[in-house]
Order: C-alpha cells, then structure tokens, then sequence
DNA sequence: TCTGGGGTCCTAGGACCC
DNA sequence: TCTGGGGTCCTAGGACCC
C-alpha cells in the first residue's frame, strides 16, 4: 500500500497570529517585522509585498499597510498550539518548522482527505489560524500540494495524477531548488520538471552534483522514499547581530560577540545541549559573507570558553574585516550533543539529541537526510 | 527588491591514520 | 616504482528554507 503523506502549514504565519490576536487587524494589509518584513498577511501579498522586503517599500506598495509588532513569545506559544493539534491526527508527526509538518496519515486510507478536513477545522477553531494541507503518496508532493492550496485550502495529488501535476511546473518550484540550481538546470535547456524526468540520473549528477542530481532526479520521477519522521535533535544553536555600516572598533564588536555567545550558550544550557564547534560568521558591506570556525577539544556551554574561541577567530580574520568592511556578525555553535552532566542515570528514554545512529561527531562535512537525496 | 534572523544540508580540500 | 586506497575529522563556503 502507498504511504499517505500529509503537509500542514499554516498561512502567513506571523501575520495571521498577528490579526488573530488583534481583531482591529483582521481583513487588513498586516505585516509583522521591523525594517524588514518577515510576513505579510494576504491581504497585503495583494498589493506585490512580500517577505524579505524592506518595510519601506512595502508601505510605499500599501500605504494602508498596517506593520505589526513582533511578539516572538506569543509565535512561538501559537506553533505549539497548532503541533498539538496536529499530534493528535497522526502518532508520525515531523516539525518542519514553528508553523508546519508532515504527517504520515496512511492508516486513514481513503478516508485521509476528510481526515484533513477535520484537522483544518480543529487549527481554525482552536488555535484560530488558517491551516492549508496538501495530501500526497510523498513528502516532496505533499509540500508542493500545500504550496498550490494556499491560502486556508486542501489539495491532493492523487496517484495516478502525479505526473500532471509536477511535470508542467517550472523546475524552480521544486522544493529544495532555488535560483541557484534553477539557473544551472535552465542554462542546459532544462526548464519545467517534465524535461529534467526525461535525462537520467548521471546526467544530472553531471549538472548539480551527486547529492543535487540524486535528489532532483527521485523528484521529477516520482520517488521521494523519504519516510516521515519524528523530529530529530537540534544541530545547531546561533545568533547574530548588524552593526550598521561604517567602521567599528574592535572593543565594540568584542563586546557583541560577548553579548551573542551569552545569548546562546543561555539557550543551550536551557535545553541541556553542549557544543563542539564555535562559529563566527561575519558580513561586509559588500554584502558578501565568510565564516570562520574552531572546534574546541571539549564540549562546552560555557559563554566564557566561546568568547575566548570567537577572540581568536576574530583575529584569524582581522585581514577580511580590514579590507571590506564589517556589517553583520553572528555566532553558531554546532556539533551539538546532550550534556553528559545533565542526564538523568535511569531515564524513561534515552536523550535524542545526537541520535543519527553512526554519524559519530558530524564535524563539517555531514551526510543528513533532511531535504538530502531520496536515500537508495 | 538592495538584503532579517534562525536554521539545515552538501561539497571540497587538506591533514592524518592505517 | 611515476606513486595505494579508504576512512575520519576539520575548515570554509554555498545553497536553500521559513
């Protein structure tokens, strides 16, 4: 029997939490952000703004834009309403991120669409958020299924109407192919993902790379065995701040570098992680990005033992930072594992945080399975 | 359109080991 | 003797996603 796959996601996130909170909002151009817009609700997506865009320009497209205030704890405490209601749909829920999931659904058979009906229902009734599902035999189909119901809709792609539906689409709108990718598909005559199902998969590969035409190729025919899974631990824990332009004096960014490392190892020691591998991450007024990075001989989430690591680093680089100008500056910590102090001796469960069976200490190279090739 | 902040994964080269 | 082959780890950079 095809696995069921179901994507739930729900529309303009931010934005919506925005305008249920606030019922002076609702039916109004709403974004939420600062200088930049991290959403925009339909209403203003109606006027050309989107997300990413200077808040600016967005006011110039919408002079009645209504720019809401970001409230980051009532974000977070909505996506855990909505996983809530989802978890109660399926036992195989995969986070995909605050607002959206995948749900292996198979065991509702022919009846998984007005099972989606009834989880759209729950998400507007309970958490009051517009919840669009895309049902699908894989995760790629389900996800792009999704993308085509917003907003606040139900789509599914039935099995023997898969191919109608992906291959007329241009290959940009593949999940996981950007500009990038697209460009370099296009530059070989390759434009809707009908074209790209006709080369085989070495002629892909010979394109995008092994991991890029792995993947691309199980996509445009049709195979995306990538189960649903329960979500896996965090990798990675990162802040970051802009400087403004113009020259800083080294004392000013030590000082928010100072500042980051305590932001983040705070929000490690909170969920119990250590980390290996301390990364400064660095942007010029060019715009152009470089990251420098150390891996410590302990594990630590100590703010102290990363600032020492990012003072060295920042010295590595004082020769980049001479010559373009520094704009941004950011700390990650990666190579995350469970604080040995903190585990309990006899625990209901093993801690799930380093739980990818043999990949040892992913160091920088790291084979995953996230958004990876369809695995063999 | 001149560009936020938080993530994930892949690639490639070099060091080092057996 | 025109020069192994595989594996792991580290570093840096790129692409993509929400």
């Amino acid at each position: 029997m095809d696995p069921i796959v179901m994507h739930a996601d729900v529309d303009a996130f931010y934005a919506s939490v925005a305008q249920r909170d606030d019922p002076a909002l609702r039916r109004r151009p709403v974004v939420v952000g600062g200088w930049v817009v991290m959403a925009a609700s339909y209403e203003a997506r109606a006027f050309g703004v989107r997300s990413g865009m200077p808040t600016a320009q967005a006011r110039r497209l919408c002079p009645e834009l209504v720019v809401a205030q970001t409230r980051f704890e009532a974000f977070v405490a909505a996506g855990r309403e909505v996983m809530a209601i989802l978890e109660r749909f399926s036992d195989a829920v995969e986070p995909a991120s605050m607002e959206e999931a995948f749900l292996d659904v198979t065991d509702a058979g022919a009846a998984a669409p007005a099972l989606a009906a009834r989880l759209r229902a729950a998400v507007r009734e309970e958490a009051g958020l517009p919840l669009s599902v895309g049902l699908a035999r894989t995760k790629v189909l389900a996800k792009m299924a999704s993308r085509e119901a917003k907003p606040d809709g139900l789509m599914v792609v039935e099995r023997e109407r898969e191919r109608e539906f992906l291959h007329p689409l241009p290959v940009g709108r593949i999940w996981g192919v950007g500009k990038a990718t697209a460009a370099k598909l296009e530059a070989h005559g390759l434009r809707t993902v009908g074209e790209v199902a006709e080369l085989d998969e070495a002629a892909l590969i010979a394109i995008l790379g092994r991991a890029g035409g792995r993947y691309v190729h199980g996509i445009a025919t049709l195979r995306d065995p990538r189960p649903v899974r329960r979500r896996r631990g965090r990798r990675s824990v990162g802040a970051q701040r802009a400087l403004g332009r113009g020259p800083r004096p080294r004392a000013e960014v030590e000082a928010a570098l100072a500042a980051l490392a305590e932001r983040v190892t705070t929000r490690m020691r909170r969920k119990g992680h250590v980390g290996r591998t301390v990364v400064l991450r660095l942007r010029f007024g060019d715009y152009t990005r470089a990251t420098r990075s150390q891996t410590l001989a302990l594990p630590t989430a100590e703010a102290q033992r990363v600032t020492a690591a990012l003072r060295e680093l920042l010295d590595a680089a004082a020769p980049l930072i001479a010559r373009r100008g520094l704009t941004l500056v950011g700390v990650t910590v990666t190579n995350l594992s469970p604080d040995a102090g903190q585990l309990p001796l006899f625990g209901p469960e093993p801690p799930a945080a380093v739980a990818s069976g043999g990949e040892g200490a992913s160091g920088g190279g790291g084979g995953g399975a996230g958004r990876g090739p369809p695995e063999p």
